[in-house]
DNA sequence: GACCAGGCACATC
DNA sequence: GATGTGCATGGT
C-alpha cells in the first residue's frame, strides 16, 4: 500500500475503469489534429471534424498542407473556434514542412526537450497540446496536465488555486515511478474521471474516489453548482 | 436560454 | 505578473 494520494488514485482508478487505450486516433497526425482540435472543446465535437477531414482525404501532412485555409476551417467547423484551428494547424504544417520535409517520423526523433521547445514555438500550441503529442502521438514520456487533472489536484488539496501548469507536472512526475504506458494510462484515467463525474448529475454519489472529488471547492457534490456562500448549502441537496 | 467542453494568444493594467 | 477577453460549435 502506498500512502501518496497521486500513486492511490491511479490504483483506485485502474481498478474502477481499467484499461483506456488513448489516445483515440489512428496514425500519430490524427492524434495530433485531435489534440488541437480539442482545446477547450467537447471531444464528440471534435470527432465530427475529424470525420469530416477523413471523407476528405485531408487527414495527413500532405494533403493537409495543400488544403486552402478556408477550406480546412469548413471542415473542422463543428469542433468550434474553426478560424483559429485551422490556422493553427496550418502554423504546424508550415513548421513541420519547413524544419522536416513534413515528416513526422523526423520531428518525432529529436530529443525530448528539445521537441517540447520546438512544439511551444509554434503559434497556437500550448503547453498542454505539446505534452499530448509527445506523450500521444510520439511516445515520449511525458505527463499531461489538462483542466481535469488541475481540479483533481485542487479539490484533494494537493496543489493551491495558484499552482502553475509545470508545478502541477513536477508534483505528478515526481509521485510516480513509471514508464510511458503509467503516463498515457493516468492521463486518459482522469479524463474518463472527469468526463463522468465533473459535471451535474443526479446519481454523482459513485465517484470511485469516494466523492472527495467534489470536497474542495465548495461546490454540490450532487449537482455541481459552486455554493458561493459556504455557510448555506446548495439548495438541490 | 444558460452553461460547459481534454486551450491558447493577446491586450491591458 | 496577474487578470480579462476573443475565439464558436453542439450537447445537456
Amino acid at each position: 500500500m502506498n500512502n501518496n494520494p497521486i500513486v492511490e488514485f491511479y490504483r483506485i482508478l485502474f481498478e474502477f475503469y481499467g484499461p483506456q487505450d488513448w489516445w483515440p486516433g489512428d496514425t500519430a497526425f490524427e492524434i495530433i489534429v485531435g489534440a488541437i482540435l480539442t482545446q477547450n472543446t467537447n471531444w464528440t465535437n471534435v470527432e465530427k471534424a475529424l470525420e469530416n477531414l477523413k471523407v476528405q482525404r485531408r487527414l495527413t501532412p500532405e494533403r493537409m498542407f495543400q488544403c486552402s485555409l478556408e477550406e480546412l476551417a469548413e471542415l473542422i467547423r463543428p469542433s468550434g473556434y474553426f478560424n483559429v484551428k485551422a490556422k493553427r494547424l496550418r502554423n504546424f504544417l508550415t513548421y513541420l514542412n519547413q524544419n522536416y520535409q513534413l515528416s513526422l517520423e523526423k520531428l518525432a526523433a529529436q530529443p525530448t526537450k528539445k521537441l517540447r521547445e520546438e512544439l511551444l514555438s509554434i503559434n497556437g500550441i500550448g503547453p498542454e497540446t505539446a505534452d499530448s503529442i509527445l506523450l500521444y502521438a510520439f511516445g515520449h514520456q511525458v505527463f499531461v496536465i489538462d483542466a481535469y487533472t488541475k481540479r483533481l489536484l485542487y479539490r484533494h488539496g494537493l496543489v493551491d488555486a495558484s499552482a502553475d501548469y509545470h508545478r502541477m507536472q513536477n508534483q505528478m512526475i515526481s509521485a510516480l515511478v513509471g514508464d510511458t504506458q503509467l503516463y498515457n494510462e493516468y492521463h486518459a484515467l482522469i479524463v474518463r474521471l472527469g468526463k463522468d463525474y465533473c459535471r451535474p448529475k443526479p446519481d454523482c454519489d459513485e465517484c470511485p474516489l469516494n466523492r472527495c472529488y467534489y470536497s474542495v471547492d465548495q461546490r454540490c457534490p450532487r449537482c455541481y453548482r459552486q455554493t458561493v456562500d459556504t455557510s448555506v448549502s446548495c439548495s438541490c441537496v
